[in-house]
DNA sequence: AACTATTTATAAGA
DNA sequence: TTCTTATAAATAGTT
């Protein structure tokens, strides 16, 4: 949509990607919203910016982490798969979180 | 966009959420495919349909977990507090996972 | 940040 | 669900 048709290929221009990221972040943002809030779904976009900053946009009907437990339970013929991916991942995500948590006694209490 | 105006309400009949959602998802899913690649960014959009059936669009250079945890370790203004809501979340992730696999040998191997 | 020519998305209908 | 078309919306290049 512009003045002219855009090819979908990386823009080299840095300041180019800033500036595209910026208009279109915006416009799928509105899209996201207007999505879960017309078909009354569970909905997460999270993007970040060519510098790294974290946009998350999570339907108000949803919570992050539950709508992410809830993908993790389905497509069943992937679950075997998916289990040991998801467990891998979560270890990493433990170890990269856990600085001053104890893993071991916060599993142990649940 | 369209012939009229749309008021952006929940859409009480239900075939209608459908037909705006199959609409709709190629839509954003087409956004979310473009911007990952003009911008060259992360970028995760994961959605569920009026009956439940999730769609997830991952940018090629993007790793869903790796992602998450991605997201998980920045706005250091709320690490303590996310830290443990990951940590909550994360625990009924497994407890939902983890059927079949024993979540104490696999953190010992690693 | 605002403008605007143009492309793109889509609401309604078939 | 897939196609068509009128119209609304997003946005590329510009200022």
């Amino acid at each position: 949509m512009g003045r002219v048709k855009l090819k979908i290929k990386k823009l080299e221009n840095i300041s180019g990607r800033h500036v595209t990221y910026s208009k279109r972040r915006s416009g799928i943002l509105k899209k996201a919203k207007e999505l879960s809030i017309l078909c009354d779904i569970d909905l997460i976009l999270l993007m970040f910016s060519p510098s790294g900053r974290p946009t998350i946009c999570v339907g108000d009907r949803s919570n992050l982490e539950e709508v992410i437990a809830k993908y993790a339970q389905q497509t069943p013929q992937e679950r075997a798969k998916r289990k040991l991916e998801s467990l891998e991942a979560l270890k990493k995500t433990f170890k990269k979180l856990d600085h001053d948590v104890n893993i071991q006694d916060f599993l142990g209490s649940g």
